[in-house]
DNA sequence: CAAAAATACGAACGATCGTGCTATTGTAGC
DNA sequence: GCTACAATAGCACGATCGTTCGTATTTTTG
């Protein structure tokens, strides 16, 4: 007896579809992805393709979208397995920084920062949601961490996931511009002095 | 009498053509700039404007060395007159910030390395020599900090370097997805933490 | 002022872009 | 197995891409 597909034929293409344009687009970001390059990479036509997102931008959405779900299921979901507190915290940065290093070829989500942070659009809106989450994510974690008395109470959470951030977009880019294990050091450095500022 | 051009006629055009060039990039990014909007931008033909550069890579570096230009005279030069130890240091991220601030369509270089750090080329090793460059300065200047006694002994340049990067690149990125004037508040905060944990 | 050199234009090239259409193929329910 | 429908291919479109070439025009030089 052959198992019952959870997923439509469509939906299976489609979401491999969606993996090669992730890989694509984190080396030459979502800008520099093409439906003719992917339907090339898929084996498919370009009407074959463009067909499953009903135009350029609703292949960008959803390569984004899968993005984010990988990220999410990368660093967010591990993060909240930790115990709450500064442990949840420190591995919301550790965790961030192995995403970084993991991505070699490049950062979909960091790319399209740089790309659509300052053009208005779906894709602009659909980055600025993502990040807001993240951050707010990073921020309840926090506050948890101030309520157990991990961080002092004076601690300001949206400064602090400000300076998280600014460690991950350091690494990010001096893992690629210099040398990778020298970055490491830096961040978690970085990380391990902004926590201490703020020990009880 | 007339005065005499310090600058032949095909240089100036050639100026002209790249500081526009560079209005453009910085909004759209370097891959983003195309010949034919450009000429257009300029009121000159495509094949005029690409007679100066010779390939569209001549002009991508050219528009490159024009903002690396314009951020030494904005941000390195008027640094190195503030004093010495750490007035320079706080006027080289303080100098960075108000960059960031007043290239409000986007910053080229910021937008340079997303684009180029995970492509080798002419591009990539321009970046990566730009950064360097910069990081050098910042290094300098936090090593004279540390002679003068402005700094503690122990403090690792390249790590307060790569710190000051980081704030930088945050407040880039938080000043146009969320509220500038918050984010600005986040990175002077986060410079003057990161000065005072090395205060002697 | 004439000759030489630099500069800009206009047209065209092949390639690729995103996006419509129309068949043709493959899959799923009866 | 037949039918209805989803999925994919094929083809063509207008636009734009970077680039080349020959020519006209301007600027610089002698």
């Amino acid at each position: 007896m052959s198992i019952q597909p959870t997923t439509s034929k469509g939906a299976a293409t489609r979401e491999l579809i969606v993996d090669r344009a992730y890989a694509i687009a984190c080396r030459d970001g979502l800008e520099g992805l093409s439906i003719g390059d992917l339907a090339h990479a898929v084996g498919m036509s370009k009407s074959g393709v463009f067909a499953h997102f009903g135009s350029r931008e609703g292949l960008q959405l959803a390569v984004l979208e899968s993005a984010a779900t990988r990220f999410g299921e990368a660093v967010l979901i591990p993060a909240v397995r930790a115990r709450r507190g500064l442990a949840r915290v420190r591995a919301m940065g550790q965790g961030w920084f192995d995403w970084v290093r993991d991505n070699r070829q490049g950062c979909l989500i960091h790319g399209a920062i740089g790309e659509f942070d300052a053009r208005p659009g779906p894709l602009h809106d659909a980055v600025v949601a993502l990040m807001q989450r993240w951050r707010d994510a990073t921020s309840r974690a926090i506050n948890m961490a101030v309520e157990i008395g991990d961080l002092r109470s004076d601690t300001d959470a949206a400064q602090m996931s400000f300076e998280i951030f600014g460690i991950a977009l350091a690494l990010h880019t001096d893992i690629r511009l210099f040398e990778p294990e020298t970055a490491r050091v830096h961040a978690d450095r970085a990380l391990e002095r902004l926590l201490a500022s703020q020990s009880p």
